[in-house]
RNA sequence: GGGCCUGUAGCUCAGGUGGUUAGAGCGCAACACUGAUAAUGUUGAGGUCCGUGGUUCGAGUCCACGCAGGCCCA
């Protein structure tokens, strides 16, 4: 029983409890224990294991562990369930770098199959080091039994999920611009686009050309495009409505004809020069840019709204109304006319203002009469495009003879004098990663969410999720759902989940696919049609991934094949949809899932807002008309040193197993949880992280150490709490600050702020339980007698360590758990109820005088300090105002003890020594005095004191007229005249440091005792050893510390004293204030 | 370009609803204590509270506009 450690060492010690942990299964345990119990349902966010765990893994997975670890002590059942998110595109681009391939090589170099093998091997090739570090830091998850996002089960429940969005409209077919590359014939990601590089200087053609308004001849629209390839594809044009445009008369630069232009007015200088030019076609200045022109008129951009104008080029014929002219929030002054040609098949902006404007696409007809861009997917141009059929729009074909189509239609243009001018523009513009081209902005297939239709209700579950911080839910949360677009599901790739859509190649049947029996009828229906000579799904083990479904061909009710959708789905649909796929909803586990659902709690990075918060959110609103979880904790990210993201590039990552090696997981998760709020980033700084090892750790455990010399020298046993009222002031306060401080660590638990239970809990051990109640309370502890003070002393501190542990074990696992198990409590803290504070322990006004008492101890400090007389030698007397009597009185003693003087006396008010100062209550007097306040604070500052202690006797004041009470102003003694004083907080107090021949000589004493002390340590004693002493010293000093002889030998365990005399010349090793003295110690082997 | 977060001592951070001397820890310096001692305590120096303007008797705190850094999205 109360076995010493020895000095910190947390990475050792850990790794025991981990042991322990898993021989006696404390987790599963901790589940089972509360059968029965309400749930607290927590989703854990899947990780993809084909990276390695970093810091802010551990970050994250702190977070998670301690809420579900402090629910458990609460007493709820907390299960937790390991997950592993397996697909996409990450995992695909490390498999195609590893076998040294790219895209366009899988399914001809490497079969599909192969890839996918390839990629569901590389996906789990760090699990070993995710599982290690969940167990090493501590996160407490199922990991045996983890859900798999790649396990059919999961796929079918996707699949379910998928069908029920199909059946109610709100999964459609269309497309979208993306970027796509020609040359390797893909269409790129985000990602692809950002690699480095990938950005690239180019100098492109600039022309302004114009479009021909449809009522009135010679008036042109002016416009202006780096692209004129796209304007075979032109649709409309968009302007802004609010800006002011002007109708100039002018001349063709090219062709001199006279004719009329409209463009922005904020345009003008772009084109046309600043000077007068004289208005004649000989004017024109074609090199230097100069034009003579005149305003003929000023109007807003709404009045262009609905004109029409004539195309530059008609290759197909519309099929809807286009060719007019629609607003457009992004049109801007900064280039261009303050007009913008709309080709909606190769812009995003484009499409999107167009499909606002019902401005139809300009595309051509396939043989299955499906849309055709007037670009193909080499990048040239199709046939229809008569004039330039074939050419490609860039030089995807190293061609060393490559003419630029561009050209060509800029001579085209200019013949038909519907060129204004040529140019050209230098600037930034995406290429290809693999092929070096650069790219296309194309339309690209795809299926999409109609999660615009859902905005509504997005929005308001929203308001029913609890974020910490709130700002994030309604601010970058709740604003990206205001403006929530359909979510493109389709990913033109292989590893991941197919989408279960199978369409004829005309269109004009599909069918979505809801599960793997239905796929097997289906399946059926097409072998009797002669379709499929076999039933794939006859396996059991079949794989629904790429490629085995791709071979799957259904009928159509006319008899025609249908074949899959080739893409696979968005990696974040996977994971938004785990709360109904990991119990293989509704295949399975309908009854667990009616309680598994919503999670109670979720906890990832910010990062997830468009992540996995997003895909949770969206599936749960649109098919079960809930939110998916109710409280969600987001965390910041984890930075280093100096602010800046940790990367490998910079070599600035934090290893976190080689963290733990070192300091241990608790201080680890320590540091990462106090040290800023979980959703600030945290600047990992290994220096803060060691200082909390020794300032927290180290000062707790010291405090467990000092418990268990005295408790294991006196043999204590565990005792009940001895009844209240018969505890000393200073015990009933630190049991009072215990209860305080349960009670505050209770609250910031609930209210998902770990952070500030984590401070609270630091301050309590560092100020109060080391500083103050141990400091103040030492002797007890090791005073001989065994009386009912000593033993309240041990009750007391055990009790505080044990609460210490029970309140701290969420955050700290493993040294809560051996400062419970030292301290005596068999099993585990965390199988333990959290405590709930005993508010009848509670003494405010206890506290908050012992604030004041400690505040005045330290100004007595200073003045000692001041003084230059050490705290061993006593000092006569502190002095106060008598107004401190009430509540200073029971607390004297401490006072007088901690900063050795012998009398506390109270100054009479109306002492002269008192100086007062008077200001005014600001708080109770602002309202009704307002601006009079300055000038009420300066008459109480010019008070003399005679008159201040008037007021005080009288109990009121006079002021312009009106009375005012006591309450308000606010009474300080300032000073304390004629003594060393000191004031702070409202306090003054003073120091009488007149030494008497007695008091001189009860230092040496002191002074002696101390020097024996630090020769009984350097003799290597144990403290209850016994001594024998012989004392040297000139003669009047012997004499003079002879009646101290009883208080030497208690306090030093002398069982003998004997005194010698020197002559005060002789040479000692030893001196007493100066004086020569020698100290011979002599053991004897007598333990107590 | 939009949204969100952050900006207080050399560093890391606290500072309910506005109240007049802006705090802590670390670091630095000095000292003390010596039966917690590879601990501990005390004291000291150190601030244009990012800037500007406004509201108010009074602004680190509220409002507006900026600046800087970060994240997410275009």
């Amino acid at each position: 029983m109360w076995k010493s450690l020895g000095p910190l060492q947390l990475p050792k010690w850990e790794k025991e409890i981990l042991k322990r942990w898993r021989q006696e299964k404390t987790f599963e345990v901790s589940v089972q224990r509360r059968q029965g119990r309400p749930l607290f349902v927590f989703y854990e966010g899947p990780p993809s294991a084909n990276g390695k765990p970093g810091i802010h893994h551990v970050f994250a997975r702190t977070l998670k562990d301690l809420v579900c670890r402090y629910k458990t002590m609460r007493g709820y059942q907390v299960p937790r369930r390991a997950g592993w998110d397996t697909h996409g595109l990450p995992v695909e681009l490390a498999v195609e770098k590893e076998l040294g391939i790219r895209k366009s090589d899988i399914g001809t170099r490497i079969s599909i199959a192969d890839f996918n093998k390839a990629c569901k091997e590389a996906v789990m090739r760090y699990k070993d080091a995710w599982d290690a570090l969940t167990e090493r830091m501590g996160y407490w998850i199922d990991l045996e039994h983890p859900y798999i996002t790649f396990e059919p089960s999961y796929i079918e429940s996707v699949w379910w999920l998928l069908k029920q969005f199909y059946d109610k409209g709100l999964l459609y077919r269309d497309y979208t611009i993306q970027p796509y590359s020609p040359a390797a014939g893909t269409a790129l990601s985000q990602h692809e686009l950002n690699l480095p590089g990938a950005y690239r200087r180019v100098r492109d053609p600039s022309i302004t050309v114009q479009f021909p308004d449809q009522e009135q001849a010679s008036l042109y629209y002016l416009a202006w495009t780096t692209t004129p390839w796209t304007l075979p594809s032109n649709a409309a044009l968009a302007v802004n409505p609010e800006f002011i445009y002007v109708e100039v008369e002018t001349f063709q630069p090219y062709t001199a004809e006279r004719i009329r232009m409209i463009l922005a007015e904020g345009a003008l200088s772009r084109y046309f020069p600043a000077e007068e030019l004289p208005f004649t076609p000989e004017a024109i200045d074609r090199r230097a840019g100069k034009v003579p022109y005149r305003v003929l008129h000023r109007f807003k951009g709404e009045a262009l709204l609905q004109r029409r104008y004539v195309p530059l080029f008609r290759y197909v014929e519309p099929e809807g109304n286009p060719w007019r002219i629609i607003p457009a929030d992004f049109v801007t002054l900064e280039e261009g006319t303050g007009i913008v040609h709309i080709a909606p098949t190769f812009g995003a902006d484009d499409l999107k203002a167009a499909r606002k404007h019902q401005i139809p696409p300009i595309v051509a007809r396939d043989e299955h009469q499906q849309p055709l861009p007037l670009v193909d997917k080499e990048g040239r141009f199709i046939s229809q495009v008569i004039d330039f059929a074939g050419r490609y729009v860039k030089n995807y074909t190293d061609d060393p003879n490559y003419k630029p189509v561009d050209e060509d239609i800029i001579q085209n243009l200019r013949e038909r004098g519907l060129l204004f001018r040529r140019d050209t523009y230098e600037h930034n513009y995406p290429h290809c990663w693999r092929t070096d081209k650069p790219i296309l902005y194309y339309p690209v297939e795809g299926w999409f969410i109609r999660t615009s239709l859902l905005r509504e209700k997005l929005v308001e579950l929203n308001r029913h999720i609890e974020w910490h911080p709130p700002t994030i839910g309604e601010g970058r949360f709740g604003n990206w759902l205001e403006n929530v677009e359909d979510w493109n599901l389709s990913r033109s790739r292989f590893w991941g989940i197919p989408l279960p859509i199978w369409r004829t190649r005309d269109g004009r049947y599909e069918r979505c696919i809801g599960s793997l029996e239905e796929l097997k009828m289906e399946i059926e229906k097409a072998r009797s049609a002669g379709l499929m000579d076999h039933n794939p799904l006859d396996q059991p083990t079949f794989d629904p991934h790429r490629p085995f479904v791709d071979e799957i061909v259904l009928v159509a009710p006319d008899g025609s094949p249908m074949y899959r959708e080739p893409d696979v789905i968005d990696v974040w649909f996977d994971s938004g949809a785990m709360p109904y796929a990991h119990l293989h909803y509704p295949f399975e586990g309908r009854e667990k899932f009616a309680h598994f659902f919503p999670a109670d709690f979720i906890a990832e990075g910010v990062d997830q807002t468009r992540g996995w918060f997003y895909t949770l959110h969206v599936i749960a609103a649109a098919l079960f008309d809930s939110v998916a979880y109710r409280h969600v904790l987001v965390n910041g990210l984890v930075l280093d040193k100096e602010g800046n993201k940790m990367s490998k590039r910079l070599g600035n990552v934090i290893e976190p197993t080689e963290l733990m090696e070192k300091y241990g997981a608790d201080p680890t998760r320590w540091y990462l949880v106090s040290q800023s709020a979980p959703w600030e980033n945290v600047r990992f700084d290994e220096s803060r992280l060691q200082e909390k090892v020794r300032t927290f750790f180290g000062t707790l455990h010291n405090a467990y150490e000092f418990f268990a010399l005295y408790a294991r020298i006196d043999g204590y046993v565990p005792q009940p709490l001895p009844p209240f009222t018969q505890l000393s002031l200073i015990d009933r306060w630190i049991i009072s600050e215990t209860e305080k401080l349960t009670q505050q660590v209770l609250q910031a638990y609930e209210s998902y702020f770990p952070t500030q239970a984590a401070r609270l809990i630091e301050e309590f051990v560092v100020e109060k339980l080391s500083n103050w109640y141990i400091r103040l309370n030492r002797r007890r502890f090791w005073k001989g007698e065994q009386d009912a003070d000593k033993w309240a002393a041990f009750t007391i501190l055990r009790r505080t360590l044990l609460r210490i542990a029970q309140l701290m074990a969420p955050i700290a696992p493993f040294y809560a758990e051996i400062l419970w198990q030292h301290l005596g409590e068999g099993e585990s803290v965390h199988l333990s109820d959290f405590p709930e504070p005993e508010e009848n322990f509670r003494t405010p006004e206890l506290e908050a005088t012992m604030e004041k008492v400690r505040l005045l101890a330290s100004l007595l400090h200073s003045l000692r300090k001041k003084s230059g007389i050490r705290v061993r030698q006593p000092l006569p007397q502190a002095l106060v105002p008598a107004s401190y009597r009430p509540w200073l009185e029971p607390l004297a003693d401490l006072l007088l003890q901690e900063l050795n003087l012998k009398t506390l006396t109270y100054l009479a008010d109306h002492s002269e020594a008192v100086i007062y100062e008077l200001r005014p209550n600001y708080r109770l007097l602002g309202p009704s005095l307002g601006a009079r306040l300055p000038a009420f604070a300066e008459y109480l500052r010019g008070l003399s004191q005679r008159e201040i202690l008037d007021i005080i006797e009288k109990g009121s004041l006079t002021w312009e007229g009106e009375t005012y009470s006591l309450e308000a102003i606010e009474i300080r003694a300032r000073a304390l005249s004629g003594w060393l004083h000191a004031s702070e907080g409202g306090l003054t107090v003073a120091l009488d440091t007149r030494l008497t021949p007695e008091l001189e000589r009860e230092g040496w004493a002191r002074e002696l005792i101390h020097h024996i002390q630090v020769a009984r340590k350097g003799a290597g004693l144990e403290v209850t050893d016994r001594i024998q002493l012989r004392i040297s010293l000139p003669s009047p000093y012997v004499e003079a510390l002879r009646p101290y002889q009883e208080l030497i030998q208690q306090e030093t365990l002398a069982l003998t004293l004997n005194w010698a005399t020197i002559p005060p010349s002789i040479p000692t090793t030893m001196f007493l204030d100066g004086i020569p003295m020698e100290i011979h110690i002599e053991s004897i082997y007598e333990h107590a």
